[in-house]
DNA sequence: GGATTGAGTCT
DNA sequence: GGAGACTCAATCC
């Protein structure tokens, strides 16, 4: 597919593409090409081409296969660019870009170049796109890989495009009215870390923070970094009470990446013309199959401390008719654990809807579930989040704060309750080394080329992932499943509810009030039935004004 | 001016 | 020395 590399993917309203072409003729030329359902698109991210030609008005209908989504598909840890897919399916180097427009791609510099020469780079543009299409649909077919490209990456991408256009709204005003507040408090913290220091010095410079704590004021030192000891939030929280100066540290760090990464950030991204954010979705860049979410990242919103709380307030509804929905996944990554391995005792506790922390507590610390502490339900949080990582005694250990052998104490008790899970893990690490790649339940995949490694390290760390890729993966294929099916669901319904974000497991949507008593239950069962386990999955959904309200 | 490092945010 | 991401400021080259 041809476009323009003079529209930015950010731009989403039509302007004339050059004094040749207004926006009429453009729809004119290409719309009986796109919009014809007859004819399967081929691209090479057609979220991207979706999305330009959405700005004109063109519906893309049919879109049938991407390259770049069928390459990560096939092994997600390459690159997926046309230029690395060429020279590696094709052994052909394409024209560079960088021919047409210089090195510094220079957009507006496109209009400088010869009619024949922007037809060849164009021309050539689709011609390797088809070749790569017929050597990439294959290798699908021989990789038996069909199912995730043509059920999930291929129809999600325009659902993709619809999520980004949509967008969500950003109070400015709460925002700006926050950041008055955490500039007081910066103001307050940093005279207060001079005062103590004895000296003015610049706080968010490691290098001179760590003069200042290991060489000046004599704090003790924990972990190494390349360049120093490390000055990081757990190390400074091992020095707690051994200085005045650790808690304000810590607190001026929270109130400094609040203000830098958030409410000074977002407000620059509000689109002029919607009023709204429209972050841009990777679907290519995670190795398990998790979607990304950047400029901005809308995945990593605060919502952990009291202050962070009022960052996701400021993401409202789209007009005070409308409210925000959020639905999430009840511990889905613990349910996928039970439903690949079939451990019974796991298994029966989400059947009876226990509190499955409070469970794993009670087996692990062999306690009555009632007479459960709030502590001894923290500590088998830490132990089932540690499981899906693969991780060992030491780790626990950290996790935890207590002795290596106490901490290997509970790891026993819990494989010896839950002894599926030992089995899942041991099989998902022999699985791995013999096929040399890990998958989920849905068929995805995950090369793990150092899990025979004589490095122990290395080999480890691919034998961790061979045990967190096939949950983390499954959860975000059902994830992506609900989403197409949500869309499609949506668009049969001629709702006016959109769906506008996604958080590894939970989905957000900018609704009409009214449409909630309809909408909401339809989502909660689509999700809920995406891809069905031996377990049931349970979603949790709350609406409100803001995403703090809703959550 | 771009790349790296260390830090911190989320699931 | 638990999995996966993105962003920011300082510093390095």
């Amino acid at each position: 597919m041809i476009t323009n590399p003079f529209i930015e993917s950010r731009d989403l309203f039509a302007k004339d593409l050059s004094d040749r072409l207004s926006v009429e003729d453009f729809k004119k030329i290409f719309t009986p090409v796109f919009a014809n359902e007859a004819i399967g698109k081929v691209c090479q991210n057609g979220k991207y081409d979706i999305s330009i030609l959405r700005t004109y008005g063109i519906e893309v209908k049919n879109f049938y296969f991407d390259t770049m989504l069928a390459s990560y598909i096939l092994d997600p840890d390459q690159k997926h660019n046309m230029d690395s897919l060429s020279e590696k399916y094709l052994k052909y180097s394409p024209i560079p870009l960088t021919d047409l427009i210089g090195a510094k791609k220079n957009p507006e510099l496109i209009f400088n170049v010869d009619e024949k020469t922007l037809c060849n780079y164009a021309a050539e543009d689709s011609d390797i796109t088809f070749r790569l299409y017929e050597k990439l649909s294959a290798e699908l077919k021989k990789e038996n890989l069909e199912k995730v490209a043509y059920e999930i990456e291929f129809p999600l991408a325009p659902v993709l495009e619809d999520m980004e256009r949509a967008g969500v709204k950003v109070d400015e005003k709460a925002l700006n009215k926050f950041n008055m507040r955490l500039e007081k408090l910066i103001d307050e913290y940093k005279k207060k870390i001079w005062e103590i220091a004895g000296e003015e010095f610049n706080i968010n410079s490691t290098k001179q923070l760590q003069v200042i704590l290991f060489d000046k004021l004599k704090l003790p030192k924990s972990k190494k970094t390349k360049t120093g000891f490390s000055t990081n939030a757990a190390s400074l929280e091992a020095l707690k009470g051994k200085h005045e100066i650790v808690d304000t540290l810590l607190d001026f760090r929270q109130v400094t990446k609040l203000r830098n990464t958030y409410v000074d950030a977002l407000p620059k991204l509000i689109h002029p013309r919607t009023g709204r954010i429209h972050t841009t979705f990777n679907q290519t860049v995670a190795s398990t199959g998790r979607l990304s979410s950047f400029n901005p990242n809308l995945q990593n919103i605060p919502i952990r401390t009291e202050l962070g709380k009022e960052i996701r307030k400021a993401f409202i509804a789209g007009n005070d008719r409308n409210v925000l929905l959020s639905a999430d996944y009840s511990q889905i990554e613990l349910r996928i654990m039970a439903s690949i391995c079939e451990d019974e005792t796991l298994m029966k506790a989400f059947h009876n809807k226990e509190d499955i922390h409070r469970s794993t507590a009670a087996l692990v610390f062999m306690t009555p579930p009632e007479e459960v502490t709030p502590d001894m339900r923290r500590k088998a949080k830490e132990v089932n989040f540690g499981i899906l990582y693969g991780i060992g005694a030491f780790g626990l250990r950290n996790r935890l704060g207590i002795s290596q052998a106490h901490a290997q104490e509970i790891i026993d008790t819990y494989f010896n309750t839950f002894k599926n899970v030992k089995a899942f893990i041991d099989n998902s690490i022999q699985t791995a080394k013999a096929k040399g790649y890990a998958e989920t339940l849905f068929g995805r995949r995950r090369y793990l080329r150092n899990i025979n490694s004589d490095n122990r390290t290395v080999r480890q760390f691919e034998e961790r992932v061979a045990i967190n890729m096939p949950i983390q993966g499954t959860a975000a294929d059902m994830i992506k499943i609900a989403m197409i099916n949500i869309f499609n669901e949506l668009e049969k319904r001629k709702a006016k509810t959109k769906m506008v974000l996604q958080v590894h497991d939970e989905l957000i949507f900018d609704m009409p009030e009214e449409e909630v008593d309809e909408i909401k239950p339809v989502i909660i069962e689509l999700m809920e039935n995406a891809l069905p386990l031996k377990v049931p999955v349970t979603v949790d959904a709350g609406i409100g004004k803001n995403w703090l309200e809703a959550h």
